[in-house]
DNA sequence: TTAGGGCTATGC
DNA sequence: GCATAGCCCTAA
């Protein structure tokens, strides 16, 4: 993680965390298509942004869901030892959502950001952060990613 | 084009 | 040595 991997920078995950909220989980190619997060996204692949994505939910998941059924990830990776790590993690999804109840996910929610495919998978604790941080944004057009940063 | 599996490099 | 994060390969 130092020097040969292109590690991910807040701006870049903030860029991937806005596309998915106005294009929906899966939707790589047209999130790197977007000409607000292109230009942040613009070294990053479609195959980055889904492998970033799968980093981002696994670390989430492990932290609200540590007590059933870890499993997120094959080789015992995703299953932490310490809370301290995801401290900030688990504040941010416990502040919103607290544990996750269930999901219904972004059908409730009235932002055109989820048009697009909103059904196509079971959004993860992280995409109703996003939405909630939208949401109590209240911006017409959608928020900028360092906004939604910044609320997180 | 996307999802999943696996490998490797890096940090502790 | 273990855990994490990023990248590559392959299948659907």
């Amino acid at each position: 993680m130092g020097a040969p991997k292109q590690r991910w920078n807040s701006e870049e995950e903030a860029a991937l965390r806005t596309g998915i909220a106005r294009h929906g989980v899966g939707n790589w190619r047209t999130i790197l298509n977007d000409p607000e997060l292109s230009s942040t996204l613009r070294y990053r692949s479609n195959v980055d942004l889904k492998d970033k994505w799968r980093n981002m939910n696994v670390i989430v998941i492990a932290s609200s869901s540590r007590d059933k059924g870890r499993t997120a990830v094959k080789k015992t990776r995703a299953a932490p030892k310490n809370n301290d790590h995801f401290a900030a993690i688990s504040a941010v999804t416990s502040d919103v959502d607290g544990e996750i109840v269930d999901t219904k996910p972004i059908a409730s929610v009235p932002n055109e950001a989820w048009n697009t495919s909103s059904s196509k998978k079971a959004q993860s604790r992280l995409d109703n952060i996003i939405m909630e941080a939208i949401k109590n944004l209240n911006e017409p057009m959608g928020s900028h990613r360092t906004t939604i940063a910044n609320y997180i």
